[in-house]
DNA sequence: TAAGATAGTGGGTAATAGTGGGTAATTTTC
DNA sequence: GAAAATTACCCACTATTACCCACTATCTTA
């Protein structure tokens, strides 16, 4: 099966356990190219939930925020924000990477956890809450996905 | 695990010895440039933290300092004001460098203090003043800050 | 469907990282 | 030039992490 590279879809339930680890499907890591030396970046996401970047991904992101200058207070903060909850994780020989505590937390994280693939990057939700906030989108937001329906076909 | 040299992510909490010393986290250390010595320069922030700069990143602002007539003027008295408190300190054996006492009073530090990555420097903050500066920044420039993240992260 | 291979989970242990403090060397001050 | 203060260097203890091994479940293939 060869898909393209560092491209995830689809959703997995995995568990965290007591060390703070989770394994990163193998699927996904079949599609990842070598450059990425089996390093993941994991984030604090928009939504309530970890955000996992092929290290090749995030390095594009990382090439943006050195462009920003700290002079300005703005782009000092976003840099901050951005930068401060990213951290590198090599998967061990099993698969798995390493969650920070304060990510576990912030993303409300327990033994069960659903990995969905968005693409670019994956995502490691508390299904429950998932649950909740795709429940919320739903109805809020029509008008997003008509815009949105002019921009992609699917 | 191989990121980008001196480049800088993540928060760590970390401890202000009596002696005045802090830990450099060891993953910084790993991403350290050979050519930078096992050096940082550490001096007064923008905010009310205290900024480490890789000894190589620095130098870079040293340059820009010798051409002060060429740049703006904003950006001359923003040079000038991280310049003059700059001093180096190289780590010691188990990598920690220590903090001059101006500026550990001008960051407020105090025994806890949380060392966060912000890619081409390293910030020292008294948790409690991060929190309150966070708060503050939530209220500024949403508008900006939205842009930049739609931008550069999604 | 049986057997081998691959994938996911749990846990033990050696190595590494962080913290505190002592002492000798160096610098500062009177 | 001597005393005091500061600094640099070293050692030791503890907590954390990374690495490895083993077991079970699932998938694949003959």
């Amino acid at each position: 099966m060869t898909l393209s590279p560092n491209t995830f879809t689809g959703e997995y339930s995995y568990s965290l356990d007591s060390k703070g680890r989770v394994n990163i499907p193998a699927r996904y890591r079949q599609v990842l190219s070598n450059d990425n030396k089996n390093t993941f970046i994991t984030t604090r996401g928009q939504d309530a939930c970890v955000w996992v970047y092929p290290m090749i991904e995030w390095k594009k992101i990382e090439s943006e925020l050195r462009k920003l200058s700290s002079v300005s207070g703005t782009h000092r903060t976003f840099i901050r924000q951005i930068s401060r909850s990213a951290s590198p994780s090599t998967y061990d020989k099993q698969g798995r990477i390493k969650i920070n505590p304060s990510l576990i937390s912030y993303a409300g994280l327990e033994k069960e956890v659903l990995i969905v693939g968005v693409v670019k990057k994956i995502e490691i939700w508390n299904p429950e809450i998932l649950k909740l906030v795709d429940k919320k989108n739903m109805e809020l937001d029509p008008n997003e996905f008509n815009e949105l329906s002019t921009k992609i076909v699917i």
